[in-house]
DNA sequence: GCCGTTTTCGGCCCGACTGTTTTCAGTCG
């Protein structure tokens, strides 16, 4: 059983308790349990009680019921719930002006359980019988009900377009001191679910008409003094604050968050009879800080945490000893060692990569092209590699000043044998070997599959481990631990990919991995000489791994990153 | 249900806004 599944469970077991009403800090325990599982960086399904005890948020009785939940199936709680709350019951939780309080209601008063029961009840006048409820909430319900499933997180890279334009939009106005995207954004989660704005000023009127008047709003949600929210054209909302320059570190903070972070922010500041919100730190009613951002971390003894690493998985503990990571940079990587040309289903010559690679102030690249099994984009046999071998000589004397690595990405096949014999591999510089088909393996099938891969010496790394395409396919089936420990063993690396739709392995795979000991590759996996540009994003998705630039092969200079190669 | 620089009991983060109300509960982040 996977941490994900763990923690479904036990958010399933806090949405069941939470609308039959019971004690809010009991409801929070479960979650915050479901988080701390969600995050951990090795497979709960192989602790025990006691280790799990050790999960900060995970006490006697819920390590308790987990143990049941691995051994089982499920636990008693949890057999009650589902028994006594209807399933269709949780989904209303998901509709807008809905919560806990009104789903319990609207289930006791007019027997509601599902969206087609809340529906008759609107579309009868019943909804309006119930006090509390009236045509503002019953339109905004109709229109969710409509769009039938909440829209899909937004790609970082999409909303980046976005987020740029409207801030350039904002420091367009006077009023505006400072704007910055805050948010899931800001700590770049590869998905956001919206955009928070925060802006410094003295003159929140002010600031509120320029946001109004943004091209890409499509309707206002709301708007007050310091607050307003808007829907965008593509179906992101943003939401913007104005908090006051003395603010702005506190408000920074605040909305950045993660809420977890946060909320752990904030018992710490308690525990010095402090108190901390959006305005500032305040010690008897007098902020003794919040105008920027070190200073709130300064004066809560911690040392400033990146954005990326605020998630509560342990980054306030390490700031707290002063042993945060010094985190990877885009500027540590000296080569990409994932790239494609015209050969197979890249758009550029390879002549036209060198010279992109060395635009992007790269020392080297690996050329790795797909092999025979492709066969829709034309895959490399060891004829047609021997054939392009030629052709990257003629590139190496073209382009001077980058080095270019003559590798492939070789298709792992369904039995967990590559799609090239090792004497083709073992003419190689650089060997990618990825999972393309059969995707929907079971786990130990899949497992066994990567694993036999890991073991053959010419793989130098597995790209894209994951194989999801955010929004579009789930990753596929493995069990990571496993990979992550014959990894180690054979001292094979494993990709972070960086193409905005992959970003696999995840942030916590990433820490997982590092954890283990395991090296990791940050790639492009660029089809196109504008590829380059997207190392940023696996950049990152490392950063919120907390790796930092030595466990990464492409930080090393082409000397080291050759001896480290299993096969000479 | 968790947890301990004040605690093994008694706390548990904080504020803005909305919609529906006549003073505030619920939702949201």
């Amino acid at each position: 059983m996977q941490n994900e599944e763990i923690a479904r469970v036990l958010e399933q077991v806090a949405d069941m308790l939470e609308v039959r009403g019971e004690n809010f800090f009991r409801v929070r325990a479960y979650r915050n349990a479901a988080r701390a599982v969600r995050d951990h960086p090795v497979s709960v399904a192989q602790l025990g009680r006691k280790a799990l005890q050790e999960i900060p948020g995970v006490g006697a009785d819920l390590a308790e019921k987990i143990v049941s939940l691995i051994a089982t199936g499920d636990f008693p709680l949890y057999r009650e719930l589902v028994a006594q709350v209807p399933a269709g019951l949780l989904e209303l939780l998901t509709l807008p002006g809905l919560g806990p309080k009104r789903v319990k209601l609207l289930a006791e008063r007019l027997g509601i359980c599902d969206r087609a029961s809340l529906r008759m009840a609107i579309e009868s006048g019943q909804l309006r019988t119930v006090r509390g409820f009236g045509a503002k909430i019953e339109q905004r319900v109709l229109e969710a009900l409509a769009r039938r499933q909440g829209p899909a997180r937004m790609l970082y890279r999409e909303a980046a377009v976005l987020a740029h334009a409207l801030i350039a939009h904002l420091r367009e106005s006077d009023a505006v001191i400072e704007a910055e995207i805050a948010g899931s954004f800001r700590r770049k989660r590869d998905t956001v679910g919206d955009l928070d704005v925060l802006v410094a000023s003295t003159d929140p009127e002010r600031v509120a008409k320029r946001f109004l008047t943004f091209g890409e709003i499509a309707r206002t949600l709301g708007s007050g003094e310091t607050k307003s929210s808007v829907m965008l054209k593509s179906g992101l909302q943003v939401d913007m604050r104005v908090v006051p320059p003395s603010s702005w570190g506190a408000a920074l903070v605040y909305f950045t968050g993660s809420k977890a972070h946060c909320v752990h922010l904030r018992r710490i500041a308690q525990a010095r009879e402090l108190m901390l919100n959006e305005y500032g730190l305040f010690r008897e009613g007098r902020a003794i800080a919040g105008e920027d951002e070190e200073g709130v971390y300064r004066a809560l003894s911690l040392t400033y945490i990146p954005p990326e690493l605020r998630e509560d998985r342990g980054e306030i503990e390490a700031a707290a000893d002063g042993r945060l990571p010094r985190l990877i940079e885009r500027r540590d990587l000296r080569g990409d060692l994932h790239s494609h040309s015209t050969w197979t289903d890249g758009r550029s010559s390879i002549e036209e990569m060198a010279w992109a690679a060395k635009r992007a102030g790269l020392e080297y690249f690996a050329l790795t092209d797909h092999s025979q099994r492709l066969a829709m984009v034309n895959g490399l046999n060891p004829e047609r590699l021997r054939e392009q071998r030629r052709e990257i000589e003629k590139a190496r004397a073209a382009v001077s000043g980058i080095q270019i690595l003559h590798g492939i990405e070789v298709d792992i096949l369904d039995d967990g044998s590559l799609d090239l014999p090792d004497n083709a591999l073992g003419e190689l510089d650089w060997v990618v070997a990825s999972v393309h088909s059969k995707l929907s393996q079971p786990e130990p099938e899949m497992t066994n599959r990567l694993t036999k891969a890991i073991r053959n010496p010419h793989v130098d790394v597995i790209g894209h481990p994951g194989g999801r395409l955010i929004n579009e396919r789930e990753a596929i089936n493995f069990d990571l631990a496993e990979v992550i420990r014959v990894a180690r063993e054979e001292g094979c690396a494993l990709e972070v990919n960086s193409q905005p739709d992959r970003l696999d392995l995840t942030d916590t795979a990433c820490m997982t991995a590092r954890l283990a000991g395991v090296k990791l590759v940050v790639s492009s996996d660029s089809h196109h000489t504008s590829g380059f540009g997207l190392l940023e994003f696996g950049i990152n998705q490392a950063r919120r791994g907390w790796v930092q630039a030595a466990d990464v092969v492409n930080t090393q200079p082409l000397e080291d990153l050759r001896a480290r190669r299993r096969v000479a």
